[in-house]
DNA sequence: CTAATATCAGGACAACTGATATAT
DNA sequence: CATATATCAGTTTTCCTGATATTA
């Protein structure tokens, strides 16, 4: 009847994993169907984090960067260069690469959505977390982050 | 320069959900490309876990509680079918709906998958997040199904 | 000539919407 | 007849694989 301490380790974090895996799915589906039209998508919102944090980068970086292939990479980017968000120069040095960087549009956007964003997402963990609970999400987020960024 | 407090908290929590965002949208690439062939889909898993928590359920009814629609529940029951997890049974009172149950089989798979499991997140979750921070992570992931399930 | 960057074209998957048969 | 369940069929989205042009 008693499984050794390891065992009972290795269960509890194998049904951890297997409720994030639930829970990864039920998000996405939330975050779409409460998407507004206009709105980005995940992988898009990534890829501006990404350049605002890390500076310019090329479609190949970014696609290893974030876990996936350069022509998905070459489709995330697109519509963003279309809205005017992110721009692309050729480099001096290296005619292959384009380097894709922030508009000083897509900057102020930036700072203008995180202070009057109401979306889905932001309302409820506003009004249905405590400060310390939201705190508490903060760190495993960052956790996570490390973790699927390798 | 000085921002009200409000407006501070409204920008930490908004920057928040875009990390969110992005993480989702991350784990779920790297889920499916670690993904075995026989393995399940999120929202299989979250099916299992949710006929094992909370007892039968009929299609409609679990589609509402996933957020998802009957038709799309429906696929995602089939091929739970047909690896025999789950089994139907029709409903004797009233002849529209079909009780779905987990089978013997599946509770069974169940408890030694949860043992023996060494998939790539249950990996990394053992071997790069000390025990502190697992507990963390554990607290987080009850936070935001609260959020989603409503 | 080999390797890397970027892009074009088509495919797979998991959700979606619309329409239909059946039962309440 | 109005409502609810389940399912068939086709569409959309986002990623994928394979193939190709260009440059290092």
């Amino acid at each position: 009847m008693t499984a050794a301490p390891d065992n009972f380790q290795t269960v509890r974090i194998a049904a951890l994993a297997t409720e994030i895996r639930a829970l990864v799915g039920k998000l996405k589906r939330r975050l779409r169907e409460q998407a507004a039209p206009g709105d980005l998508t995940p992988s898009q919102l990534s890829v501006l984090l990404r350049l605002e944090g890390q500076g310019p980068a090329t479609t190949s970086n970014l696609a290893r960067l974030e876990g996936m292939r350069p022509q998905s990479m070459g489709t995330v980017i697109a519509p963003l260069e279309v809205a005017g968000l992110v721009s692309g120069a050729p480099d001096p040095t290296d005619g292959r690469q384009t380097i894709l960087s922030l508009t000083d549009a897509c900057r102020k956007w930036i700072e203008e959505g995180r202070a009057a964003r109401q979306d889905w997402l932001t309302r409820i963990l506003q009004a249905r977390l405590s400060p310390q609970e939201q705190d508490e999400l903060v760190k495993a987020v960052e956790l996570l982050k490390r973790l699927v960024d390798d």
